[in-house]
DNA sequence: ATTATCTATAGATCTATAGATAATGC
DNA sequence: ATTATCTATAGATCTATAGATAATGC
């Protein structure tokens, strides 16, 4: 039963994993404990000797999910280096990524839940958040640094924004079209 | 035990309301249909006689919500005619609207939630997103209908993600930060 | 007679804990 | 000896239904 320490790190490793795909694809409220451990292949008892609460382990995943998320960024930059923000925007604003819930950025997924949990779970966010927004700001078309940093936000805003409405809407249609014009509005913008 | 027609209609009403402010605060998988009916001052057997299921409720709450909030933006267009756009998306930005999500905007309040519910609850919100965007539509600042459309879609995705941020983030600073710059960046674009 | 609402409950969850088991690591 | 993981369970939920009750409305 027992596993080497390694091991151990490793199955630990892997709940955090896919607890932040379960998450993100059914809600924190959305699946249970139980099954979380199940999909990481263990059983749901060994869940409190790795983790002290539920909670907590949101807060884990919802940080390596917005990690992911930014190495994604990178990678489409660097099949697109002339236009970095079309990259970004591009690869954000898609149906891939409307349509890929639980590989997609955190805050779209798991949105208004996170205002209700506990601080261990909103600092991590905050911190995730931040760091995006600080990823986002060199790249905008504005001069000065000062108005780089308001259009980040901005952009950063409008993307969630969009990606919530995208999949809350039944109309394909109008889900493309929200998607289409923020990416528009975000490359156009001076 | 029973009461009027009228009565009967009024309490389902009640029920109604009461819904779209708890479902807003708690999240849809954050409260049940005891609580609901216990806050609307009945007992939880009798909901199945009004409603056809949980998910049926939040349709109609969500309907109602998206109505109120219509009703509010009217509202503060009329104190102020000369912006129409600023006044809407100054009280939607607005740290009052942020902290008080049991009488606010049904899809900040409720966002990814409402992907993974049933059509039935979609196809209302789709309804309520529609006649939103085609509200803030003839108030943008674009020369051509189809300019005001395509902004009103952008400035709609922005508000909804600022606000969802402004109360995911720990950090008050970057929360109000975040609805200025969507504030500014909306009313600014040409 | 009809029906709005009530009490009671089925059956399935949920988070978290207790204590047993069996393999690792000193 | 320590500990990673297991089985089992407590106690509190959850949605939905069954059947009783008592007042309305024909």
């Amino acid at each position: 039963m027992k596993v080497s320490k390694q091991q151990a790190a490793q199955n630990r490793e892997r709940v955090v994993e896919t607890a932040a795909k379960l998450f993100r694809e059914h809600g924190y409220n959305g699946i249970g404990v139980a099954d979380l451990m199940k999909a990481a292949g263990m059983t749901h008892g060994g869940f409190y000797a790795k983790f002290g609460s539920k909670e907590a382990l949101l807060a884990e995943a919802a940080a390596k999910a917005i990690e992911v998320s930014m190495e994604d960024w990178d990678r489409v930059v660097a099949k697109q280096p002339g236009d970095p923000l079309r990259a970004v925007t591009e690869a954000y604003l898609s149906p891939l990524h409307r349509d890929q819930i639980g590989r997609g950025c955190a805050i779209a997924a798991l949105g208004p839940e996170l205002s209700r949990l506990s601080d261990e779970v909103r600092d991590a966010v905050t911190d995730g958040v931040s760091k995006q927004i600080d990823k986002l700001t060199p790249i905008m078309h504005q001069a000065d640094p000062q108005a780089q940093r308001q259009s980040a936000l901005a952009a950063y805003a409008a993307m969630v924004g969009a990606l919530v409405l995208a999949r809350a809407v039944t109309d394909e249609k109008l889900s493309a079209e929200m998607m289409d014009a923020v990416l528009e509005s975000i490359n156009r913008a001076v």
